[in-house]
DNA sequence: ACGCCTACCTGCTTGC
DNA sequence: TGCAAGCAGGTAGGCG
């Protein structure tokens, strides 16, 4: 359900309503949520007592860093929320982990489809992982020796919306890649964070056909890409995300995203560019949306 | 490296 | 109306 844009909602909501908090006791509903390396029944031991310093995101995950150093990863996945109630907030059968705060407010992880996962890892290995740029990878790499971090986030490419992500890193790592463009954007260790729905609005915003290929992009074409994903990422966090079924921030509300979307979900509708009707296709399983007009057929001999 | 498949889960929509 | 199939924003693991 939730990408980089929702991701990053979610983070800020918590930075401003429980930073400083303290836990006090967790329950576990489901115990599949509780992700390697901590063994589900000693969860809430280990968690209570802990106080949330600082809450941010990398890729789709958000990071609860806690004053001791340690690290609670939460990865939503499909369905996965995180909600800030009231202590006599409404039972919620959809909840799977309650962690309650000292200030008698509750922290929920509302999950239906119960894909999602929490992890809580030990302090040091993650610092490196949120913020830097240029050694970044090998620093992440020892803390995957050292901690198994590295089961997290070593796999995951870089962030687009951070400084270090520009057309020319975009075009190196495009390089010598025979992949469809779609593939590529939801691959999350080409890039960190793009989901079904950026994907296709950022392929339309660049004019590039969903089933192009990597190795066909001249320079202007990655510029466009370069350029779109970012903007398609930086707009959906300004409308706080795209809402469909299931995707609401940490006050509860739907994000206003959606109904700025171009081309996700609709299909046969006019496009906003020529007004030709907006067409669905299936890439690598997953349903896709594009302008046939504005991003014209891959043809055989591209520009390389 | 890539594409394809299966699995994880539940609920909503669609079509007969 | 009822029911089954199909669909959903994500990712991991396996195979060829």
């Amino acid at each position: 359900m939730p990408e980089l844009p929702e991701v990053e909602t979610v983070a800020r909501d918590l930075q401003r309503w429980v930073a400083g908090a303290t836990i006090t006791d967790a329950t576990v509903r489901w115990e599949r949520t509780i992700r390697h390396p901590q063994p589900p029944e000693r969860f809430a031991a280990e968690i209570a007592g802990a106080t949330i310093r600082r809450v941010s995101r990398r890729a789709k995950t958000v990071l609860l860093h806690l004053d001791d150093g340690r690290v609670m990863t939460v990865a939503l996945r499909m369905t996965g929320a995180l909600l800030v109630t009231p202590a006599d907030a409404a039972p919620d059968p959809y909840v799977r982990v309650v962690f309650e705060l000292a200030d008698g407010r509750q922290l929920r992880y509302r999950d239906v489809r119960k894909f999602g996962r929490i992890g809580l890892w030990p302090g040091g290995g993650l610092r490196s992982v949120g913020g830097g740029r240029g050694a970044r990878s090998r620093k992440v790499a020892e803390a995957g020796r050292r901690y198994r971090i590295g089961e997290v986030f070593s796999g995951h490419g870089p962030e687009p919306l951070q400084r270090g992500f520009t057309a020319a890193r975009l075009a190196e790592r495009l390089r010598g890649r025979s992949a469809k463009l779609k593939s590529l954007l939801l691959d999350q260790s080409f890039i960190a964070g793009v989901g079904n729905i950026y994907a296709d609005e950022a392929l339309w915003r660049a004019r590039l056909h969903p089933l192009r290929t990597a190795d066909t992009l001249d320079a202007r074409d990655v510029r466009r890409l370069h350029r779109a994903v970012r903007q398609v990422l930086r707009e959906g966090i300004a409308n706080r995300g795209a809402s469909f079924s299931d995707y609401v921030g940490a006050d509860g509300e739907p994000g206003e995203n959606a109904e700025r979307l171009a081309v996700y979900r609709r299909t046969d509708q006019p496009c906003y560019r020529c007004g030709r009707p907006i067409r669905r296709i299936v890439v690598g399983q997953r349903s896709t949306h594009y302008c046939p007009h504005c991003q014209p057929e891959p043809v055989a001999s591209e520009p390389a």
